[in-house]
DNA sequence: GCGCGGTCTTGATAAAAATCAAGAAATCAA
DNA sequence: TTGATTTCTTGATTTTTATCAAGACCGCGC
Protein backbone atom coordinates (compact mmCIF):
# COMPACT_ATOMS: atom_id res chain seq x y z
CA UNK A 1 0.00 0.00 0.00
CA UNK A 2 1.26 3.41 -0.76
CA UNK A 3 1.79 6.64 1.53
CA UNK A 4 -1.36 8.00 -0.19
CA UNK A 5 -3.80 5.28 0.08
CA UNK A 6 -3.05 4.83 3.29
CA UNK A 7 -3.85 8.50 4.03
CA UNK A 8 -6.70 8.42 2.35
CA UNK A 9 -7.98 5.44 4.09
CA UNK A 10 -7.23 5.91 7.65
CA UNK A 11 -8.00 9.72 7.37
CA UNK A 12 -10.70 9.84 6.26
CA UNK A 13 -12.33 6.13 6.74
CA UNK A 14 -12.60 5.57 2.77
CA UNK A 15 -13.14 1.83 2.14
CA UNK A 16 -10.15 0.24 0.37
CA UNK A 17 -12.52 -0.20 -2.87
CA UNK A 18 -13.02 3.40 -2.77
CA UNK A 19 -9.61 4.35 -2.11
CA UNK A 20 -8.50 2.40 -5.26
CA UNK A 21 -10.64 4.35 -7.36
CA UNK A 22 -9.82 7.34 -6.57
CA UNK A 23 -6.20 6.07 -6.56
CA UNK A 24 -6.21 5.44 -10.02
CA UNK A 25 -6.47 9.34 -11.07
CA UNK A 26 -2.76 9.89 -9.93
CA UNK A 27 0.54 9.23 -11.39
CA UNK A 28 3.63 8.79 -9.95
CA UNK A 29 6.29 11.57 -10.99
CA UNK A 30 10.17 11.33 -9.48
CA UNK A 31 11.83 14.30 -8.78
CA UNK A 32 15.96 14.88 -8.56
CA UNK A 33 17.09 16.32 -5.64
CA UNK A 34 17.00 20.21 -6.95
CA UNK A 35 14.46 20.21 -9.38
CA UNK A 36 11.43 22.34 -8.90
CA UNK A 37 8.26 21.27 -8.90
CA UNK A 38 6.32 24.33 -8.70
CA UNK A 39 7.59 28.34 -9.54
CA UNK A 40 6.38 30.99 -8.38
CA UNK A 41 4.89 33.35 -10.98
CA UNK A 42 3.63 30.48 -12.87
CA UNK A 43 1.01 28.80 -13.68
CA UNK A 44 -0.02 25.30 -11.62
CA UNK A 45 -2.40 22.67 -12.28
CA UNK A 46 -1.91 19.90 -10.32
CA UNK A 47 -2.01 18.61 -7.04
CA UNK A 48 1.17 16.25 -5.44
CA UNK A 49 1.50 13.72 -2.57
CA UNK A 50 4.68 13.06 -1.66
CA UNK A 51 5.30 9.58 -1.25
CA UNK A 52 9.14 9.58 -0.42
CA UNK A 53 11.40 12.58 0.13
CA UNK A 54 11.53 15.62 1.40
CA UNK A 55 10.73 18.98 -0.75
CA UNK A 56 10.66 22.89 0.59
CA UNK A 57 8.06 25.32 0.19
CA UNK A 58 9.31 29.45 0.05
CA UNK A 59 8.57 32.79 -1.63
CA UNK A 60 10.82 35.32 -2.20
CA UNK A 61 10.70 38.63 0.30
CA UNK A 62 12.57 41.64 0.22
CA UNK A 63 16.08 39.65 -0.25
CA UNK A 64 15.51 36.79 1.45
CA UNK A 65 14.15 33.72 1.20
CA UNK A 66 11.42 32.67 3.00
CA UNK A 67 10.48 29.01 3.81
CA UNK A 68 6.88 28.40 4.39
CA UNK A 69 6.98 24.62 5.05
CA UNK A 70 9.33 21.44 4.26
CA UNK A 71 7.33 18.24 3.43
CA UNK A 72 7.77 15.21 3.46
CA UNK A 73 6.22 11.25 3.02
CA UNK A 74 2.41 12.19 4.27
CA UNK A 75 2.17 15.90 3.16
CA UNK A 76 0.52 17.47 0.06
CA UNK A 77 3.02 19.71 -2.69
CA UNK A 78 0.92 21.85 -3.68
CA UNK A 79 -0.11 25.82 -4.14
CA UNK A 80 -3.47 25.41 -3.12
CA UNK A 81 -4.59 29.07 -3.61
CA UNK A 82 -3.20 28.88 -7.08
CA UNK A 83 -4.42 24.73 -7.96
CA UNK A 84 -8.23 26.05 -6.92
CA UNK A 85 -8.52 29.47 -8.56
CA UNK A 86 -6.37 29.12 -11.15
CA UNK A 87 -4.39 31.81 -10.44
CA UNK A 88 -0.37 32.02 -10.91
CA UNK A 89 1.29 29.96 -8.00
CA UNK A 90 2.80 32.18 -4.86
CA UNK A 91 5.99 30.33 -4.03
CA UNK A 92 8.62 27.72 -5.18
CA UNK A 93 8.38 24.17 -4.46
CA UNK A 94 11.60 22.55 -4.69
CA UNK A 95 13.17 18.68 -4.24
CA UNK A 96 15.82 18.57 -0.99
CA UNK A 97 16.56 15.51 -1.89
CA UNK A 98 15.24 12.89 -4.49
CA UNK A 99 11.83 12.29 -4.52
CA UNK A 100 8.31 10.31 -5.17
CA UNK A 101 5.38 11.80 -5.65
CA UNK A 102 2.22 10.91 -6.39
CA UNK A 103 0.25 13.30 -8.80
CA UNK A 104 -3.68 14.48 -10.24
CA UNK A 105 -4.04 17.43 -12.92
CA UNK A 106 -6.98 19.54 -12.23
CA UNK A 107 -8.84 18.31 -15.04
CA UNK A 108 -8.58 14.47 -13.23
CA UNK A 109 -9.21 16.54 -10.01
CA UNK A 110 -12.41 16.96 -11.60
CA UNK A 111 -13.33 14.18 -13.06
CA UNK A 112 -13.01 12.39 -9.49
CA UNK A 113 -16.36 14.02 -8.64
CA UNK A 114 -18.40 12.65 -11.12
CA UNK A 115 -17.05 9.19 -10.27
CA UNK A 116 -16.84 9.23 -6.94
CA UNK A 117 -19.47 10.39 -4.70
CA UNK A 118 -17.70 10.53 -1.49
CA UNK A 119 -15.03 12.30 -2.87
CA UNK A 120 -17.11 15.73 -1.98
CA UNK A 121 -16.64 14.92 1.44
CA UNK A 122 -13.10 13.63 1.38
CA UNK A 123 -12.05 16.86 -0.24
CA UNK A 124 -13.69 19.50 1.97
CA UNK A 125 -12.33 17.34 4.65
CA UNK A 126 -8.97 17.59 3.97
CA UNK A 127 -8.45 20.98 3.15
CA UNK A 128 -10.65 21.82 6.34
CA UNK A 129 -7.79 19.61 8.02
CA UNK A 130 -4.97 21.88 6.49
CA UNK A 131 -6.93 25.04 7.79
CA UNK A 132 -6.57 23.56 11.72
CA UNK A 133 -3.37 22.95 11.13
CA UNK A 134 -2.52 26.62 10.09
CA UNK A 135 -4.95 28.32 12.36
CA UNK A 136 -2.61 25.77 14.93
CA UNK A 137 0.26 27.27 13.83
CA UNK A 138 -1.00 30.79 13.84
CA UNK A 139 -1.87 30.35 17.04
CA UNK A 140 1.87 28.97 18.05
CA UNK A 141 3.30 32.49 16.50
CA UNK A 142 0.61 34.51 18.96
CA UNK A 143 1.10 32.71 22.08
CA UNK A 144 4.66 31.34 21.90
CA UNK A 145 8.18 32.52 21.99
CA UNK A 146 10.95 31.20 19.77
CA UNK A 147 12.23 29.17 22.16
CA UNK A 148 8.14 27.36 22.41
CA UNK A 149 7.78 27.18 18.53
CA UNK A 150 11.44 25.07 18.53
CA UNK A 151 10.27 22.59 21.26
CA UNK A 152 7.04 21.98 19.53
CA UNK A 153 8.63 21.61 16.34
CA UNK A 154 11.24 19.32 17.70
CA UNK A 155 8.98 17.26 19.15
CA UNK A 156 6.38 17.42 16.30
CA UNK A 157 8.70 16.54 13.51
CA UNK A 158 12.44 15.68 15.04
CA UNK A 159 13.50 13.81 12.39
CA UNK A 160 13.41 16.92 10.35
CA UNK A 161 16.39 18.52 12.48
CA UNK A 162 18.74 15.82 10.33
CA UNK A 163 17.35 15.54 7.16
CA UNK A 164 17.78 19.39 5.97
CA UNK A 165 19.53 22.28 6.17
CA UNK A 166 19.07 24.17 9.70
CA UNK A 167 18.85 27.58 8.21
CA UNK A 168 15.52 26.11 6.22
CA UNK A 169 14.02 24.98 9.93
CA UNK A 170 14.81 28.78 11.11
CA UNK A 171 13.08 30.37 8.81
CA UNK A 172 10.21 27.75 8.82
CA UNK A 173 10.13 29.09 12.61
CA UNK A 174 10.81 32.57 11.71
CA UNK A 175 13.78 32.72 13.48
CA UNK A 176 17.67 33.43 12.05
CA UNK A 177 19.47 30.28 11.70
CA UNK A 178 22.06 32.18 14.90
CA UNK A 179 18.73 31.72 17.22
CA UNK A 180 17.69 28.47 15.96
CA UNK A 181 21.82 27.12 16.84
CA UNK A 182 21.97 29.07 20.60
CA UNK A 183 18.56 27.43 21.15
CA UNK A 184 19.92 23.61 20.16
CA UNK A 185 22.99 23.73 22.16
CA UNK A 186 20.67 25.25 24.91
CA UNK A 187 18.32 21.98 24.51
CA UNK A 188 21.10 19.63 24.93
CA UNK A 189 22.53 20.97 27.67
CA UNK B 1 -29.91 42.50 -0.11
CA UNK B 2 -28.06 41.22 2.51
CA UNK B 3 -24.10 41.05 3.44
CA UNK B 4 -24.04 37.12 3.12
CA UNK B 5 -26.11 37.36 -0.41
CA UNK B 6 -23.53 39.92 -1.69
CA UNK B 7 -20.67 37.53 -0.21
CA UNK B 8 -22.01 34.53 -2.24
CA UNK B 9 -22.97 36.33 -5.15
CA UNK B 10 -19.47 38.36 -5.38
CA UNK B 11 -16.68 36.12 -4.20
CA UNK B 12 -17.95 33.20 -6.04
CA UNK B 13 -20.21 34.10 -8.83
CA UNK B 14 -22.90 32.39 -7.74
CA UNK B 15 -26.34 33.79 -10.06
CA UNK B 16 -29.13 35.33 -7.76
CA UNK B 17 -31.54 33.01 -7.98
CA UNK B 18 -29.06 30.29 -6.93
CA UNK B 19 -28.15 32.49 -3.70
CA UNK B 20 -31.68 32.91 -2.92
CA UNK B 21 -31.36 29.50 -2.64
CA UNK B 22 -28.43 28.90 -0.52
CA UNK B 23 -29.60 32.31 1.73
CA UNK B 24 -32.81 30.09 2.85
CA UNK B 25 -31.38 27.38 4.72
CA UNK B 26 -29.69 30.35 6.94
CA UNK B 27 -31.43 32.13 9.84
CA UNK B 28 -31.05 35.08 11.76
CA UNK B 29 -29.63 35.42 14.89
CA UNK B 30 -28.80 38.45 17.21
CA UNK B 31 -26.45 38.61 19.44
CA UNK B 32 -25.99 40.68 22.75
CA UNK B 33 -22.73 42.78 23.83
CA UNK B 34 -20.70 39.98 25.74
CA UNK B 35 -22.58 37.26 24.94
CA UNK B 36 -20.84 34.20 23.98
CA UNK B 37 -21.61 32.50 20.53
CA UNK B 38 -19.35 29.82 20.92
CA UNK B 39 -17.70 28.24 24.31
CA UNK B 40 -14.34 26.26 24.07
CA UNK B 41 -14.20 22.90 24.71
CA UNK B 42 -18.33 22.44 23.95
CA UNK B 43 -19.55 20.85 20.62
CA UNK B 44 -20.48 23.43 18.16
CA UNK B 45 -23.03 22.70 15.17
CA UNK B 46 -23.58 25.82 13.33
CA UNK B 47 -21.73 28.41 10.94
CA UNK B 48 -22.31 31.92 11.26
CA UNK B 49 -22.15 34.65 8.88
CA UNK B 50 -21.60 38.37 10.06
CA UNK B 51 -24.30 40.48 8.93
CA UNK B 52 -23.21 43.06 11.54
CA UNK B 53 -21.22 43.67 14.45
CA UNK B 54 -18.10 42.46 15.97
CA UNK B 55 -17.20 39.20 17.38
CA UNK B 56 -13.80 37.76 18.89
CA UNK B 57 -12.41 33.94 18.69
CA UNK B 58 -10.21 34.00 21.34
CA UNK B 59 -8.73 30.94 23.40
CA UNK B 60 -6.64 30.11 26.94
CA UNK B 61 -3.24 29.71 26.48
CA UNK B 62 -1.39 29.43 30.26
CA UNK B 63 -2.76 32.30 32.09
CA UNK B 64 -3.60 34.28 29.30
CA UNK B 65 -5.41 34.83 26.30
CA UNK B 66 -5.23 34.99 22.84
CA UNK B 67 -7.25 36.88 20.54
CA UNK B 68 -6.47 34.18 17.39
CA UNK B 69 -9.41 36.73 14.78
CA UNK B 70 -11.56 39.64 15.02
CA UNK B 71 -14.21 38.99 12.80
CA UNK B 72 -16.66 41.88 11.38
CA UNK B 73 -19.22 42.41 8.40
CA UNK B 74 -18.41 39.73 6.36
CA UNK B 75 -16.75 37.45 8.24
CA UNK B 76 -17.74 34.03 8.97
CA UNK B 77 -18.18 32.88 12.70
CA UNK B 78 -17.54 29.15 13.29
CA UNK B 79 -14.33 26.82 14.96
CA UNK B 80 -14.41 25.18 11.15
CA UNK B 81 -12.61 22.02 12.53
CA UNK B 82 -15.51 21.25 15.25
CA UNK B 83 -17.88 22.30 12.63
CA UNK B 84 -16.92 20.15 10.21
CA UNK B 85 -15.06 16.91 12.21
CA UNK B 86 -17.58 16.87 14.95
CA UNK B 87 -15.28 17.86 17.58
CA UNK B 88 -15.56 20.25 21.22
CA UNK B 89 -14.81 23.51 20.40
CA UNK B 90 -10.92 25.01 20.45
CA UNK B 91 -11.91 28.33 21.34
CA UNK B 92 -14.16 30.31 22.28
CA UNK B 93 -16.42 33.18 19.94
CA UNK B 94 -17.95 36.13 22.00
CA UNK B 95 -19.22 39.20 20.56
CA UNK B 96 -18.04 42.68 21.60
CA UNK B 97 -20.70 44.59 20.28
CA UNK B 98 -24.89 43.70 19.81
CA UNK B 99 -24.47 41.50 16.90
CA UNK B 100 -26.59 40.22 13.74
CA UNK B 101 -25.65 36.74 12.21
CA UNK B 102 -27.09 34.49 9.92
CA UNK B 103 -26.34 30.94 10.65
CA UNK B 104 -26.92 27.59 9.29
CA UNK B 105 -26.79 23.72 11.46
CA UNK B 106 -24.50 21.48 10.31
CA UNK B 107 -27.76 19.41 9.59
CA UNK B 108 -29.42 22.03 7.21
CA UNK B 109 -25.53 22.29 5.84
CA UNK B 110 -25.62 18.88 4.47
CA UNK B 111 -29.14 19.41 3.12
CA UNK B 112 -27.87 22.43 0.61
CA UNK B 113 -25.32 19.76 -0.90
CA UNK B 114 -28.04 17.64 -2.05
CA UNK B 115 -30.60 20.87 -3.31
CA UNK B 116 -27.92 23.07 -4.78
CA UNK B 117 -25.57 21.32 -7.61
CA UNK B 118 -23.33 24.66 -7.24
CA UNK B 119 -22.70 23.94 -2.88
CA UNK B 120 -19.73 21.88 -3.85
CA UNK B 121 -17.83 23.67 -5.72
CA UNK B 122 -18.77 26.74 -3.78
CA UNK B 123 -17.92 25.12 -0.44
CA UNK B 124 -14.53 23.97 -1.60
CA UNK B 125 -13.53 27.91 -3.06
CA UNK B 126 -15.00 29.42 0.49
CA UNK B 127 -12.64 27.22 2.52
CA UNK B 128 -9.68 27.25 0.20
CA UNK B 129 -10.12 31.21 -0.01
CA UNK B 130 -10.18 30.86 4.00
CA UNK B 131 -6.90 28.40 3.39
CA UNK B 132 -4.73 31.07 1.76
CA UNK B 133 -5.02 34.05 3.51
CA UNK B 134 -4.48 31.97 6.83
CA UNK B 135 -1.09 31.34 4.45
CA UNK B 136 -0.68 34.87 4.29
CA UNK B 137 -0.99 35.70 7.59
CA UNK B 138 1.81 32.60 8.60
CA UNK B 139 4.14 34.60 5.86
CA UNK B 140 3.45 37.78 7.79
CA UNK B 141 4.76 35.80 10.92
CA UNK B 142 7.93 34.40 9.02
CA UNK B 143 8.87 37.56 7.31
CA UNK B 144 7.95 40.48 9.12
CA UNK B 145 8.37 42.37 11.95
CA UNK B 146 6.28 43.63 14.61
CA UNK B 147 6.16 46.87 13.24
CA UNK B 148 5.62 45.57 9.52
CA UNK B 149 2.64 43.46 11.11
CA UNK B 150 1.16 46.42 12.74
CA UNK B 151 1.01 48.38 9.86
CA UNK B 152 0.05 45.32 7.08
CA UNK B 153 -3.44 44.80 9.45
CA UNK B 154 -3.70 48.82 9.52
CA UNK B 155 -3.97 49.52 5.94
CA UNK B 156 -5.98 46.35 5.48
CA UNK B 157 -8.35 46.88 8.45
CA UNK B 158 -8.34 50.54 9.28
CA UNK B 159 -11.43 50.70 10.86
CA UNK B 160 -10.34 48.29 13.34
CA UNK B 161 -8.60 50.05 15.52
CA UNK B 162 -11.41 52.33 16.30
CA UNK B 163 -13.49 49.68 17.08
CA UNK B 164 -12.29 47.65 19.88
CA UNK B 165 -10.37 47.54 22.50
CA UNK B 166 -6.38 47.78 21.19
CA UNK B 167 -5.35 45.05 23.50
CA UNK B 168 -7.16 42.63 21.81
CA UNK B 169 -5.51 43.85 18.34
CA UNK B 170 -2.10 43.85 19.69
CA UNK B 171 -2.90 40.14 20.98
CA UNK B 172 -4.25 39.09 17.49
CA UNK B 173 -0.78 40.87 16.20
CA UNK B 174 0.98 38.62 18.84
CA UNK B 175 2.78 41.69 20.50
CA UNK B 176 1.88 43.61 23.83
CA UNK B 177 -0.63 46.20 24.06
CA UNK B 178 2.21 48.62 25.34
CA UNK B 179 4.13 47.58 21.80
CA UNK B 180 1.04 48.45 19.94
CA UNK B 181 0.36 51.80 21.82
CA UNK B 182 4.39 52.42 20.57
CA UNK B 183 4.04 51.92 16.98
CA UNK B 184 0.72 53.94 16.67
CA UNK B 185 2.84 56.75 18.68
CA UNK B 186 5.40 56.41 16.14
CA UNK B 187 2.72 56.17 13.27
CA UNK B 188 1.30 59.12 13.79
CA UNK B 189 4.21 61.18 14.02
C1' DG C 1 44.38 14.74 -1.02
C1' DC C 2 43.05 19.56 -1.66
C1' DG C 3 40.41 23.45 -2.24
C1' DC C 4 35.93 25.33 -2.21
C1' DG C 5 31.22 26.44 -1.19
C1' DG C 6 27.84 25.78 1.81
C1' DT C 7 26.62 24.97 6.63
C1' DC C 8 26.86 25.57 11.44
C1' DT C 9 28.54 27.57 15.58
C1' DT C 10 30.21 31.11 18.57
C1' DG C 11 31.05 35.70 20.39
C1' DA C 12 30.25 40.65 20.62
C1' DT C 13 27.03 44.01 19.96
C1' DA C 14 22.70 46.22 18.63
C1' DA C 15 17.93 46.33 18.03
C1' DA C 16 13.41 44.80 19.05
C1' DA C 17 10.08 43.61 22.07
C1' DA C 18 8.54 42.22 26.75
C1' DT C 19 8.02 43.24 31.40
C1' DC C 20 7.14 45.98 35.37
C1' DA C 21 5.19 49.97 37.34
C1' DA C 22 2.57 54.06 37.44
C1' DG C 23 -0.67 57.22 36.15
C1' DA C 24 -4.03 59.42 32.82
C1' DA C 25 -8.12 58.90 30.25
C1' DA C 26 -12.25 56.77 29.06
C1' DT C 27 -16.17 53.86 30.12
C1' DC C 28 -19.64 52.03 32.72
C1' DA C 29 -22.71 51.07 36.39
C1' DA C 30 -24.90 52.35 40.66
C1' DT D 1 -22.68 62.41 39.34
C1' DT D 2 -19.50 59.60 41.30
C1' DG D 3 -16.73 55.80 42.09
C1' DA D 4 -14.90 51.75 40.16
C1' DT D 5 -13.08 49.43 36.41
C1' DT D 6 -11.03 49.03 32.15
C1' DT D 7 -8.20 50.85 28.70
C1' DC D 8 -4.33 53.22 27.08
C1' DT D 9 -0.01 55.46 27.43
C1' DT D 10 4.57 56.37 29.08
C1' DG D 11 9.06 55.53 31.22
C1' DA D 12 12.63 52.51 33.07
C1' DT D 13 14.54 48.20 32.71
C1' DT D 14 15.27 43.45 31.30
C1' DT D 15 14.93 39.80 28.16
C1' DT D 16 14.77 38.09 23.74
C1' DT D 17 16.18 37.99 19.27
C1' DA D 18 18.72 39.91 15.26
C1' DT D 19 22.82 41.44 13.23
C1' DC D 20 27.59 41.40 12.17
C1' DA D 21 31.85 39.05 11.95
C1' DA D 22 34.83 35.23 12.24
C1' DG D 23 36.16 30.69 12.25
C1' DA D 24 35.29 25.56 12.29
C1' DC D 25 33.40 21.82 10.04
C1' DC D 26 31.75 19.01 6.35
C1' DG D 27 30.89 17.03 1.93
C1' DC D 28 31.94 17.06 -2.78
C1' DG D 29 34.18 17.54 -7.13
C1' DC D 30 38.56 17.82 -9.25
Amino acid sequence: MTELEGYIHHSFGIPHNEVDEIIRFFQPLKLRKGDYYLKAGHRSDRLGFVQSGILREFLDADNKEITKWISTKGYFAVDLHSFLFEQPARWHIQALTDCELWVISGHDYKRIQQVIPEWQRLETLFIGKCFAALEDRIVSHLALSAEERFQLLHSQRPELFNLVPLHYIASMLGITPETLSRLRRKQVS
